[in-house]
RNA sequence: GCGGUAGUGGCGAAGUGGUUAACGCACCGGAUUGUGGCUCCGGCACGCGUGGGUUCGAUUCCCACCUACCGCCCCA
């Protein structure tokens, strides 16, 4: 093979995208019943809205970026993830004026880059479809995009969903916790696996959900972010609970559930599938949380923000083995015979796809059995066949490819109305 | 970045250090001057991921690389 698609990225081909349009189609629709509004930004930034919102030392910005300089010597990367990017348009273009209503409701869809080892359900190119709400710091409206998440995946038939909230508290409530687990924890440093000793330094929130059984046994008694919340994060913390079961969604509190990206704060949230797709482990397919800082953080006026991302791929995976409503139709193919009826079945054809119809013909000048098994194949409703007999009269012989009953019929009827021919050949 | 498995026609899949690389599906043509199923016949790999090497000779042995898949890190 002379060339290939380059590592980690993905042709989608005409026998998936039907999918992938279903699929943002139905996220489109959904968002828009909650007021949220597409934005698109460039795949492209500048490195810094990334490296400065993600955290200097996430593995995101330290290894995973896919950053090169410019022709201009600028620093750019193509976009890890779909919020530093709406939030800088957002401070951009000014949406934290007074005259804009809040909340600001926005939803994104496209690709994202990181550089990594692709996997089952993870390439450099994937695709996320996400959303961002800024300018409302009312827990109510936390739990609105945690519900409308779970709405749209349910949309997806997607059953066995694992809702876990935690909470990552405000500035005063994380700075405590992060002390207490670094003072539980350095005892048994030691004891840590390799990539925890490390996370000690850099992030030793991470150390909560270390896959090392080692570290998943010191962890366990590691004192919770839930008993060092201020009074203020605590009871946000309780509203959201309250209002999730007053929606009656069903959910876990994973005190142990921390964020790849440092912008984070109070409500973090994750909803996992445990589909055979991934093997019957639960895995994440769609992930958000609050992000009180960001926005002052990119050169905005302090503006709450919260929003989730959607890992596309993910959900196709689990969506794979469904039968989606997509309908693929043929009302006509148009059967030539011998090539002097070509010229009449361009002109049958665009004929009956100006009346509405999905019309198709052959092209390659076949025998009529390879184009009934093609029209067939297509799962066409109705054959029109004309052959140099039917030339010379005009006409046509329509057959309703289901009953198998046939019918002669001018071409002047067809050109004047073919759904008028359809109605007297079913009636019959 | 680390570890493991794999790479033969459009797809699935045998195979061997040595003349013409099985078979199945799909596709195309014919039997049936113009009708969708079945059956029968015929066609369909400038060649076995790429590049080197060993050898009289390699798809088959060795090395490197590429890619895919699985796991780790990390994450959607």
């Amino acid at each position: 093979m002379k060339y290939q698609k380059p590592k980690g990225t993905a042709d989608i081909m005409p026998d998936q995208s039907s999918k992938w349009q279903y699929v943002e189609e139905t996220a489109r629709k959904l968002f828009e019943k909650y007021c949220y509004q597409e934005v698109r930004t460039p795949i492209f930034e500048k490195f810094e809205v990334f490296s400065r919102t993600s955290g200097e030392t996430s593995d995101i910005v330290t290894k995973e970026m896919y950053d090169f300089y410019d022709k201009g010597d600028r620093h750019i990367t193509l976009r890890p993830e779909g919020t530093a990017g709406v939030v800088r348009a957002f401070v951009e273009n000014k949406l934290y004026g007074p005259e804009i209503q809040k909340p600001v409701k926005t939803y994104y869809m496209g690709p994202m880059f990181r550089y990594e080892r692709p996997q089952s359900g993870r390439l450099r190119e994937f695709h996320q479809i996400g959303v961002e709400a800024f300018g409302v710091d009312n827990p109510a409206l936390d739990v609105e995009v945690m519900a409308m998440a779970i709405n749209l995946l349910k949309q997806f038939g997607l059953t066995s969903l694992k809702l876990a909230v935690n909470t990552l508290g405000d500035d005063e409530s994380r700075q405590a916790y992060r002390q207490a687990l670094v003072d539980y924890l350095t005892p048994f440093e030691n004891e840590l696996s390799d990539d925890s000793k490390e996370r000690l330094k850099k992030n030793p929130l991470r150390i909560l959900d270390s896959k090392d059984s080692n570290d998943q046994k010191i962890v366990e008694k590691a004192p919770s972010i839930l008993d060092y919340l201020t009074p203020q994060a605590h009871a946000r913390f309780e509203t959201i609970k309250e209002l999730l079961s007053v929606l009656d969604i069903d959910y876990v509190v994973d005190s142990n559930m921390v964020r790849g990206l440092d912008y984070y704060n109070h409500t973090i949230f994750e909803i996992m599938s445990a589909d055979d797709a991934f093997g019957g482990k639960w895995t994440t397919i769609c992930a958000g949380g609050r992000y009180n800082k960001l926005v002052k953080e990119l050169g905005g006026p302090e503006t709450p923000g919260i929003g989730f991302g959607l890992g596309v791929e993910r959900l196709l995976l689990v969506i794979e083995n469904q039968s989606l409503p997509i309908a693929k139709k043929l009302d006509v193919y148009v059967v030539g015979i011998g090539e002097q009826t070509s010229t009449e079945s361009l002109k049958l054809v665009q004929t009956l796809r100006n009346q509405g119809f999905v019309a198709e013909r052959d092209y390659l000048d076949r025998k009529p059995k390879g184009q009934f098994k093609t029209a067939s194949k297509l799962a066409a409703q109705y054959t029109l066949t004309i052959g140099e007999s039917e030339l010379v009269e005009k006409t046509a012989n329509l057959k309703n490819m289901q009953t198998g009953t046939e019918k002669k019929v001018t071409l002047a009827d067809v050109y004047q109305d073919f759904a008028l021919l359809i109605n007297s050949i079913t009636e019959e």
